[in-house]
DNA sequence: GCCGTTTTCGGCCCGACTGTTTTCAGTCG
């Protein structure tokens, strides 16, 4: 296999899992753990500075680390690693992803009864063999096989566009109850993560039991994994988990931060607390024994007094990964992201004359509705001809129709593109003199998605040097849960796009979210452009404008950043002036 | 295994819930 970083970290964390199936020392593993971490979020060449033994500056690659990245670097493989798989059968590993078994019970089934397989557990639980062994009991084996059914039917995340609905309405009841002062999700939807594992709740209570049963008899809630005073976990008909923390209104603003997370985020602002004197957990903010420092509980009343305590900036939920933004918040240089509000307009959507579901009138009442002064249109190009793609006649047609279309639209303002298709020698599916006719142009990749890297990467900066080009789609192909990201070298086209002054789409469709929130700070600070789009093709599509601004905080966009926060004069100005002077 | 204007040794987050226990271990978040 390629030793890339990715799947140097991926020895990492099985390491790591390994080390725990053995009982190792917890801190260990975490090691492991963290350098896998490091790993995958290296900026640099990791392999050459592994094999030149320059990673000692490196925070979290200790000396032992740094020797097995130096052996990974030369030889290609690692024996330590070796050697710990050779302890145990691959099979193993599946057991860890059933929920309610961890490393010590693992262990123990394999060491006494020889499982090392989901479906050696499924067979020993059936024969009575497991409900038998100290520590297990029949309820245990029970619920060892719906763990397993579970694993079959919902081995799946949720996208964040999935969820919205639920969170709202989980909200919307947990509002209603009249023991609520105050309730929010925290985890990682409330971070804008692209897609969420379960969902979490917070209400500040002073009746936190009553709160609780209240959450498991929510309408929707299938089974009820756990309940007590304090907390409970539900799962709905559709498979998703939802947690609810039920605390009083005093450790309301501590719980919310505390469960909002990220691990990372909160290990370091932990650090930080600490250097303070103080000690920081899900119900408040204590003084140290001893440290004669006091306690700012009483002064606080949300979330933000926690960061102000501190001597931070209040840091918006998105930004809470551990990616600057703490450091930020104490040099007070945290970015004032952008907000639904400020979007203007869009670009990027189609129509029946593609693929849409929707004719052009429309699309474009739909856009006028959720408030938009501008709409680009951009139909595929005649190569896409799955999504019966435009050849230059039809598109020279609809150029025409959106002219005198928007010629007697006075609230709304029409620019007539095209979402081009970047052919697999990163030329365009029109030529120059088609592509000069129309007042932007998106260009995509929608085949030959199996190049190399480096194929890709050049194919795409191809397109991205064209005149005509005015923004870049769907930087990677990626569909969410469904399908992976193309091999593409996102820093190459950043610093491409910065050089070309061609605008990169935050592809606000749910399934792809594309280009990524982790590069964004990264365009942004090279001077790139956003464009969130909803790469609309139905009326109801303008809503994922709500994901896209989302995700484009999670990359620490402001509103200077993104292209269509502008004024319908200043994106007339804008698209008018020639490419290299923009 | 990592880290250090508290420490080069001794910390590294810990509380709630469950199912097994008969006072607690394991898992989860």
């Amino acid at each position: 296999m390629d030793l890339t970083p990715n799947r140097i970290a991926e020895i990492f964390d099985e390491i790591a899992l390994l080390l725990e199936l053995k009982g190792e020392n917890p801190f260990k593993l975490r090691a492991y753990r963290q350098g896998a971490e490091v790993v995958r979020e290296f900026d640099g060449d990791l392999l050459a500075m592994a094999r030149a033994r320059a990673l000692s500056a490196v925070k979290g690659l200790g000396s032992a680390l740094q020797d097995k990245l130096h052996e990974l670097a030369t030889t290609g493989a690692l024996v330590f690693y070796e050697n710990l798989r050779a302890e145990f059968p691959p099979t193993l590993f599946e057991l860890f992803e059933l929920q309610g078994l961890g490393p010590k019970k693992i262990k123990l089934l394999y060491d006494t009864l020889g499982i090392a397989s989901v479906a050696d557990l499924v067979a020993a639980c059936a024969a009575g063999k497991v409900a038998a062994l100290p520590g297990f009991g029949a309820k245990s084996a029970a619920k060892i096989l719906e763990a397993v059914a579970l694993r079959q039917q919902f081995a799946e995340r949720f996208l964040m566009g999935q969820v919205a609905n639920t969170v709202e309405e989980i909200l919307a009841a947990l509002r209603r109850h009249p023991d609520t002062l105050r309730t929010q999700v925290a985890g990682s939807y409330r971070r804008a993560k692209e897609t969420v594992q379960d969902l979490d709740f917070m209400v500040g209570t002073a009746n936190p039991a009553a709160l609780t049963h209240f959450f498991t008899q929510l309408p929707g809630v299938t089974s009820i994994i756990g309940s007590g005073d304090t907390k409970a976990s539900v799962r709905l008909k559709n498979g998703l988990q939802c947690d609810l923390r039920a605390v009083s209104n005093a450790q309301y603003p501590f719980a919310l931060q505390y469960f909002t997370g990220s691990k990372e985020h909160n290990v370091a602002l932990r650090q930080i607390t600490l250097k303070q004197k103080l000690n920081l957990n899900e119900y408040g903010l204590t003084p140290l024994p001893g440290s004669g420092v006091l306690d700012p509980t009483p002064a606080i009343h949300d979330e933000a007094d926690i960061y102000r305590t501190l001597g931070l900036d209040f840091i918006p939920p998105e930004l809470r990964e551990n990616r600057g933004e703490l450091e930020a918040a104490d040099k007070g240089t945290l970015p004032r992201l952008i907000e639904l509000e400020n979007l203007r307009g869009t670009f990027h959507c189609h129509t029946t004359a593609s693929d849409g579901r929707a004719p052009l009138a429309e699309m474009v009442d739909a856009a006028r509705d959720h408030g938009l002064q501008y709409l680009g249109i951009s139909d595929h190009s005649k190569s896409s001809f799955q999504a019966r793609g435009l050849d230059e006649q039809r598109l020279l047609q609809q150029i025409t129709e959106i002219r005198a279309l928007n010629a007697t639209l006075d609230d709304i303002t029409l620019f007539a593109g095209s979402e081009v298709d970047i052919l697999r020698d990163g030329s365009l599916d029109f030529d120059d003199a088609v592509l000069a006719q129309l007042d932007f142009c998106v260009a995509s990749v929608h085949a030959s998605f199996s190049l190399s890297e480096d194929e890709m990467t050049r194919r795409i900066i191809k397109a991205m040097e064209n005149e005509h080009v005015t923004m870049l789609g769907h930087l990677t192909g990626r569909m969410l849960l469904r399908r992976d990201a193309y091999a593409v070298d996102h820093a190459r086209i950043i610093d491409c796009a910065a050089a070309t002054r061609t605008v990169i789409e935050l592809n606000a469709t749910i399934t792809r979210l594309d280009m990524d929130w982790r590069w964004w700070h990264r365009a942004r600070d090279k001077g790139v452009l956003c464009s969130i789009n909803p790469d609309a093709h139905h009326p109801s599509h303008f809503q994922n404008l709500f994901f896209g601004v989302r995700c484009a905080r999670k990359g620490w966009l402001r509103r200077k950043d993104v292209l269509n926060t502008r004024t319908l004069t200043e994106i007339q100005q804008f698209l008018r002036t020639p490419k290299a002077l923009r």
